[in-house]
RNA sequence: GUGACUAUCGUCUAAUGGUAAGACAACGGUUUGUGGUACCGUGAACGAGGGUCCGAUUCCCUCUAGUCACCCCA
C-alpha cells in the first residue's frame, strides 16, 4: 500500500523508463522505511536534551572534587546518606513549594504504572528531611550532620554549566538552633571551595526571617512598589503579583533603581531572626571569610527560613553565577508532619565547580600511572602473562599492557608513549626456562632474570629512577 | 517556556549547486625478538527528515542537539 503511494507521487514526474522507473520507486520506498528506522538509530545514539556523559578525560577534575567533598565531610563530621532520585511528586509540591519556579516549570514528572504521580529530584532537601522522618532520625544525638552527593534533575532549556541532569553535594545538619551553627556551614562550604583552589569568590548573605516576617515584608514590599508600579519593567509588573521579592533580583537598571530604596527583608525580621542574624555576622567576621550582605538575596525555594546564602564566582569579565547555595529551613521538617526540628544545609553544583576549575586551570587529580609494562611474544609467553600480571600487581607493581598487540614493537611503542620506568618482556624462550627480560626504558639496558628475582629487579629500577628525580 | 546564532572524520579546521581537503589523534608498516624521530600506508565526517533543482553538504522548511540572551537556577 505504502509502495502504491509512492508509486502514484511519483507518476507526475512521467519522463523515466518504465522498468527503470518501477526499479527506482521500490529504492525509493526501501529508503523511506530505512531512513524512518535510521531516524530512530539517530535518537537513540543521541543523549537525552541536556543530559551528557562525563568522560573519562574530565574524571580527574570530578575526581578532586569527589575527594574534596569526602576530606571536608570527614573533618565537619559529616555521615554519607544516598538517597532514590525519584520521590512522590507530592514531597516537592510541599517543601519547595507550588508556585515557585522549580515546580511548576521544572519538575520532572511522571506517572508510575502504577498510577503514581512521582518526580525525578530537582534538589536533595526535601527527600533528606523526607528520610529523616521516617527513619526516626530524631532520636539521634543532635547534631545529625548528613551528607550526599548525586545527580538531580531540572526541566530546563540547557547552555554551559546549567544541565537538566546535574550532580550536586549537599551538606545539611539537623538539630541545632544556634547561629554557629549557620557560621560553620558556611565555614565548611568555603573549606571545600579553598581546597579546590577556587578564587575570586564571594559568599552572599542575608535573611528572610521567619515565614510570618517575611509575609509582613512582602506586604510592605508590594505596598511600596505597587505606588510606582508604572516604573518597573514588563516582567517585574507581573513578578509584583506572582513573586514580589524576586523585583530585588532584576537586573534591570530602572527596577534597580526603585528598589534600591525599597525596604529591605533586614528591616523586618522578627527579634529573633534579628538575633540570629547579628550574631552569624559576627561569627563569620570572626572565621574572615569573604562574604558580603546581599540584602537583594532570596532563594527560589519556600522553605527557607532566616539564613539564606549562596556561593557566587565571578568570571574575567565580571560576569556572575553560583555555585552553591543554601540556608536554614527550620520549619520544614515539621511541615512534613516530624516532630519540630530545626535544620541548615547547602548544595554545590558540581558542573559548575568542575567548570570553574577547568576556566581558571585548577589542577585536576592525577592519576596514579603504572611504571612498569608488561610486554609478551608468542602463544606461550601470551598464555604466561596473565598470571605475571597478576603477580606483579600482587607485590603492588600498577602494569600496563598490551595483550592485544602482536609485535614486539608495537607493545614497546605504547610502553613508550605510556612513559613506564620499566618494561618486562617474555618472549618464547623466556616462557620455556621461566625468565623474563627487565629492560630499564630510561637506560636502555637490560637484563634477563628468574621469576623469583623479577619483582625485586623491576622495583630496583623504578627506586634508581626515584632516587634520581630527587 | 520565548528569542537569536550554530551543526563537516574521534578532535580542530577547509572548500564546494556536480562523487568533500588537511592537521592532530588512532591503527599498521619501513626484512618478521626492542621504543624516539623520519618516511609510507589504512580506516574515519557533511546531525535527521522533507522540499526546490537534471543534480543539494551547500538554497528553503521542519525536527533534533548545542551555544547565547531572557525566564529561572546549581
Amino acid at each position: 500500500m505504502a509502495q502504491k503511494k509512492v508509486v502514484a507521487g511519483k507518476v507526475s514526474h512521467g519522463a523515466k523508463k518504465t522498468g527503470e522507473k518501477k526499479e527506482n520507486d521500490k529504492k525509493a520506498a526501501a529508503k523511506k522505511i530505512s531512513t524512518s528506522s535510521a531516524n530512530q538509530e539517530e535518537m537513540l545514539l543521541q543523549a537525552l536534551r541536556g543530559m551528557r556523559d562525563i568522560l573519562p578525560d574530565e574524571q580527574p577534575y570530578w575526581e578532586r572534587v569527589r575527594r574534596a567533598l569526602a576530606h571536608a565531610s570527614q573533618e565537619y563530621g559529616f555521615r554519607r546518606i544516598d538517597l532514590p532520585t525519584v520521590e512522590y511528586a507530592h514531597l516537592y509540591l510541599r517543601t519547595v513549594g507550588v508556585g515557585t519556579d522549580i515546580v511548576d516549570k521544572e519538575l520532572y514528572l511522571f506517572n508510575t504504572r502504577g498510577g503514581d504521580r512521582v518526580a525525578l529530584r530537582p534538589e536533595m532537601t526535601a527527600g533528606l528531611c523526607r528520610a529523616y522522618i521516617e527513619h526516626g532520625m530524631g532520636v539521634l544525638s543532635k547534631p545529625i550532620k548528613l551528607f550526599s552527593i548525586g545527580p538531580v534533575f531540572r526541566y530546563d532549556r540547557p547552555q554551559e554549566g546549567r544541565y537538566r541532569e546535574h550532580w550536586q553535594a549537599n551538606f545539611d545538619i539537623f538539630g541545632e538552633n544556634d547561629p554557629i551553627l549557620d557560621a560553620q556551614t558556611i565555614q565548611l562550604a568555603y573549606r571545600v571551595i579553598q581546597q579546590l583552589g577556587l578564587k575570586s569568590i564571594e559568599f552572599q548573605v542575608n535573611s528572610i526571617g521567619t515565614p510570618e516576617s517575611r509575609r509582613e515584608y512582602e506586604k510592605a514590599l508590594t505596598r511600596y512598589l505597587e505606588a510606582q508600579k508604572n516604573k518597573l519593567c514588563q516582567n517585574c509588573r507581573e513578578r509584583l503579583v506572582k513573586n514580589p521579592m524576586r523585583i530585588l533580583d532584576c537586573k534591570e537598571d530602572k527596577c534597580i533603581q526603585l528598589t534600591a530604596h525599597a525596604p529591605q527583608s533586614l528591616d523586618y525580621l522578627d527579634l529573633e531572626s534579628r538575633d540570629h542574624f547579628k550574631h552569624l555576622l559576627e561569627y563569620l567576621d570572626e572565621l574572615e571569610l569573604p562574604y558580603v550582605i546581599n540584602t537583594r538575596l532570596v532563594r527560589g525555594l519556600d522553605y527557607y527560613t532566616k539564613t539564606v546564602f549562596e556561593i557566587i564566582s565571578s568570571d574575567s569579565e565580571g560576569k556572575k553565577y553560583a555555585l552553591g547555595g543554601g540556608g536554614r529551613y527550620d520549619r520544614l521538617i515539621e511541615s512534613l508532619g516530624g516532630e519540630a526540628t530545626p535544620a541548615i544545609g547547602f548544595g554545590l553544583g558540581l558542573d559548575r565547580i568542575v567548570l570553574e576549575m577547568k576556566r581558571i586551570l585548577v589542577k585536576p587529580y592525577q592519576e596514579p600511572r603504572p611504571r612498569v609494562f608488561l610486554a609478551q611474544l608468542g602463544d606461550m609467553a601470551k598464555k604466561k602473562s596473565l598470571k605475571l600480571f597478576s603477580e606483579l600487581e600482587k607485590n603492588g607493581i600498577l602494569i600496563a599492557e598490551s595483550f592485544g598487540r602482536g609485535s614486539l614493537k608495537s607493545q614497546l611503542r605504547v610502553a613508550n608513549r605510556l612513559g613506564v620506568e620499566v618494561t618486562i618482556i617474555i618472549g618464547q624462550k623466556e616462557a620455556l626456562d621461566d625468565t623474563a627480560i627487565v629492560k630499564d626504558m630510561v637506560s636502555g639496558t637490560q637484563e634477563t632474570v628468574t621469576h623469583e628475582r623479577l619483582v625485586d629487579a623491576a622495583k630496583k629500577i623504578l627506586k634508581t629512577n626515584q632516587d634520581l628525580k630527587v
